[in-house]
DNA sequence: CTAGGGTTAG
């Protein structure tokens, strides 16, 4: 016995006449089969067996055939109904027999077998129409042939209203809600009047599109047409005005339910929780319990994801439990899954894990809720193991599972993990789904592998914002911030630039210091209403900080409605840059007064002022204040920062004890702080000691190189920078070339040293010349030691003259007006006759000169610089 | 009405 559904009251419509050319057989059969569905409690022969009863007479040897046909169909033998259809010498088939057999390859999908009725059907020379038209178009749509279906729909000369709301339903469930409400209005102009269910597919086309306005439309037609009191109508209207974010719309109307069901309640949670009102979505949920609404599956869903949302793993935990003791759910994938996301998104993974080792049927939303459980957790080995896992079990990745084991792979820079997984995007060709290749570009880039990013990223046929973001917040972060510049001008043209987009394109120009460009994305996210953004503002904080704007970023900083941690860091590190060691400090005090935390990277930060205008005491404080009042285990970079501040405060042997007491094993940037203060105070021997250790560490790194044989040359001894010179030869080691740039009407000008081929090189020579013997008569004189060649004074001096920043200094002085300040930025430390030069210049021109190197900043003003020799 | 995925600041 075959079940049916029939919505009741099953409305039974009359074939038009004359299409039904072999009589009015089992007509009420066929109808009631046609509007039934799937799952009903109504058996099938309990709608039929009235006409059945009637048309005994009419039956003949043909009929007899088709009457076997149906019964194969009955009994859901469509093989046999098939061969019996197939084998019969004539096709005097009578209606029945071709509906029933369509409605069976309908529900088995077997559009070979479709085809084959419809071409029997042809020859035939039955008319394709009325009912049987509307069973073929039936077949084609549910066999997932939606064109043929649509042929034969177009040609149906009359066409009732179920046949329209079955194509309109099929086309939204392809997404193609256009078509679908094309389809709505065609019938509309037709005269054919929509009913419930009409209603609720095209509000959800119109909610996709987010076409609004018109979905108000049909909300007025609805109450025109009185379908206002209907329970689904109502439901499918509060969730359109939900996607439609018309909260209050949406509310008024369940307000105005009189009969409101389980669908009605649970649209609201679900609503609510899009809307990200979490809270009220749970309310409603609480108010379910108060009136004794009935709870199903789908309320559970949705109040476990309100509960995820909000965070709160206790009342989750009730939750849980209610749903097993009232509900008995826990045997419901889909409860499971939401069960152990709300776990895991509210910080829960051992309760998560728990709930994922129980379940006995796992699907793949399972693995990957569990997957991105470990990610969330930062535990990517973890979840790369259990990626590997699910796969020996015979679980296909999707690509959502794909788009989390990518973050994984992300997170701790798993390269070869991610290659894996990009041989198996490869090979599912799973790249053409812009989540996937957007989290493949974003794991190249946080793996630090620019290029593989980049060919991703080139070969996708859709770029949305998002892959610009990370392709440009890649170039950002990898340190190649031209890279970045030069992609966020190209996206211009292609993608309109978010939040998201300006807050990765500024450190872009942070890093630059290219002021002009940074105002003017400042600009852009003002005009776009991106400037309330914190990420937005704490990017801009950065770079006008990094830019060297220190008053303008306080100001902008005093106007932050919210500061969180970021915010206050940033300020923090921008007055350690800038050598105001003692704001600070103050600063690092309102914050930890408004009640904010600090972290890792702000205990960073505030130490690294204290080394950068000396403050001892005040760093050793800050320090013991980490261990103990914030129970912050210190890193390499809070030792590196204690060792600096030791060392350049002159504190060299104690400096080397810290070293060795250290409970990590310290690194060459620990050493080389160390080696940074041994050439401050001049200390040669235990510069050479330190020297060892580094060039052991990190071989390769001409950088410490370079720092010792200053050392040597500032000792004058010759031969061992002769030696050492050797040394970096024979490692075909090369001096990472000094490199400054200055930024002047928004074009950044870039010198390297030594470059005389750049514009306006005489003039500059000139100035420098002129300069140089200036500072003579007054008394300087060059600090030619670090020239760091063994050659007569005079050569010095001219090798000295070719530093980038001095070049770069005198090309402002010559290209910007009078009085304005110069900003000069370098890719390393500033030279130490340059640094004095900058002093002089800033008192015989009187102009500031800010000038950023690689460690900090130094404000040159009337003679002085403001980092008082800390540098 | 119902579960899982991608980009952002120190």
């Amino acid at each position: 016995m075959m079940l049916l559904t029939a919505k009741a009251p099953v409305t039974f419509w009359l074939s038009p006449a004359g299409h039904d050319h072999r009589g009015s057989v089992n007509l009420k059969f066929r109808q009631s089969f046609l509007f039934a569905k799937p799952n009903s409690k109504l058996s099938f022969s309990s709608l039929a067996y009235a006409p059945a009863m009637e048309t005994k007479s009419y039956m003949d040897v043909e009929l007899d055939s088709s009457r076997k046909i149906v019964e194969f169909c009955e009994v859901g033998d469509l093989k046999n109904a098939m061969e019996l259809l197939c084998s019969s010498q004539n096709s005097n088939f009578d209606l029945d027999a071709f509906c029933s057999i369509l409605q069976l390859c309908a529900e088995r999908k077997s559009i070979r077998d479709g085809r084959r009725v419809h071409s029997i059907i042809e020859s035939s020379g039955v008319i394709i129409d009325g009912i049987l038209g509307v069973k073929l178009v039936f077949m084609y749509v549910k066999c997932g042939d939606l064109k043929e279906g649509r042929m034969i729909f177009d040609k149906l000369s009359e066409s009732k209203v179920f046949i329209w709301n079955l194509m309109i339903s099929e086309y939204l469930g392809n997404g193609n809600y256009g078509e679908s409400i094309n389809l709505f209005k065609q019938m509309l102009e037709l005269g054919i009047k929509p009913n419930s269910y009409t209603f609720s597919s095209v509000l959800k086309c119109f909610a996709a599109v987010a076409r609004v306005e018109e979905g108000r439309q049909v909300h007025g037609l609805i109450y025109k047409l009185g379908y206002n009191s209907y329970n689904t109508v109502v439901n499918s209207l509060i969730s359109f005005y939900f996607v439609g974010r018309k909260v209050r719309c949406a509310q008024k109307l369940f307000d105005e339910l009189t009969d409101r069901d389980v669908i009605s309640w649970n649209s609201m949670i679900s609503g609510y929780v899009k809307n990200g009102l979490d809270d009220r979505g749970i309310e409603i949920f609480i108010k379910m319990l108060v009136f004794g609404v009935e709870i199903d599956l789908a309320t559970m869903v949705n109040v476990l994801v309100a509960c995820a949302n909000t965070g709160t793993p206790l009342f989750g935990k009730v939750l849980h439990s209610y749903s097993i003791k009232a509900a008995a759910l826990d045997r419901e994938v889909r409860f499971n899954n939401t069960l152990l996301d709300m776990y895991s998104k509210c910080g829960d993974l051992n309760s998560a894990i728990r709930v994922f080792e129980r379940m006995d049927e796992k699907t793949v939303v399972s693995w990957t809720s569990m997957i991105t459980g470990y990610v969330r957790e930062g535990l990517s080995d973890g979840a790369i193991k259990l990626f590997d896992e699910m796969k020996s079990r015979g679980v296909v990745p999707d690509v959502y599972a794909v788009t989390s084991i990518l973050h994984a792979c992300a997170i701790n820079g798993n390269l070869k993990s991610g290659q894996i997984v990009h041989d198996y995007i490869r090979e599912n060709n799973l790249e053409t789904n812009s989540f996937v290749s957007n989290a493949l570009t974003d794991m190249y880039a946080k793996c630090g592998s620019m290029k593989d990013a980049h060919d991703v990223f080139s070969h996708m046929k859709k770029k949305d914002v998002i892959s610009w973001n990370t392709m440009i917040g890649g170039y950002s972060k990898n340190r190649l911030p031209n890279e970045a510049l030069t992609l966020f001008a190209e996206m211009q043209s292609e993608s309109k630039p978010d939040g998201t987009t300006v807050a990765c394109i500024l450190p872009a120009c942070a890093s630059l210091a290219a002021l002009d460009r940074g105002r003017e994305i400042h600009g852009y996210a003002l005009r776009n209403g991106y400037s309330e953004d914190k990420y937005v503002v704490n990017a801009l904080l950065d770079m006008y900080v990094k830019c060297g704007l220190l008053v303008l970023a306080r100001s902008f900083f005093d106007m932050i409605l919210n500061k969180d941690l970021v915010s206050w860091t940033v300020m923090i590190a921008g007055y350690g840059m800038h050598g105001f060691g003692s704001e600070a400090i103050n600063t690092f005090n309102q914050m930890r007064m408004t009640g904010i935390k600090p972290d890792e990277v702000s205990f960073i930060s505030i130490l690294y002022a204290c080394s950068h205008s000396g403050l001892l005491d005040e760093g050793w404080k800050i320090f013991s204040i980490m261990k103990k009042e914030c129970q912050i285990e210190p890193n390499l970079e809070h030792y590196a920062c204690m060792v600096d501040l030791l060392a350049r405060t002159g504190n060299l042997v104690k400096a080397h004890k810290f070293i060795q007491t250290m409970p990590i094993k310290p690194d060459a940037t620990i050493w080389g702080a160390l080696l940074c203060g041994c050439r401050i105070h001049h200390d040669v021997k235990l510069a050479e000691k330190v020297a060892e250790r580094i060039f052991e560490l990190e071989p390769e790194n001409t950088g410490y190189y370079v720092l010792l044989a200053n050392i040597y040359a500032e000792a004058e001894k010759w031969e061992e920078v002769q030696k050492l010179r050797k040394r970096i030869g024979q490692r075909g080691l090369k001096k990472n070339p000094g490199c400054s740039w200055i930024e002047i009407k928004g074009k950044v000008n870039i010198f390297v040293a030594g470059d005389c081929s750049k514009p306006q090189a005489k003039k500059i020579e000139l100035l420098l010349k002129r300069l140089r013997s200036k500072m003579k008569e007054e008394g300087y004189s060059p600090k030619t030691t670090y020239a760091l060649l063994n050659a007569d004074e005079r050569e010095k001096e001219v090798a000295l003259c070719g530093h980038s920043e001095k070049l770069a200094m005198a090309f402002g002085m010559l290209n910007l007006p009078p009085g304005k300040t110069i900003r000069v930025t370098k890719n390393l430390r500033v030279c130490g006759d340059c640094h004095e030069m900058a002093k002089f210049m800033s008192k015989s021109v009187s102009r500031e000169i800010i000038l950023r190197d690689s460690s900090r900043f130094h404000h040159f003003k009337d003679g002085s610089c403001s980092c008082r020799g800390f540098w």
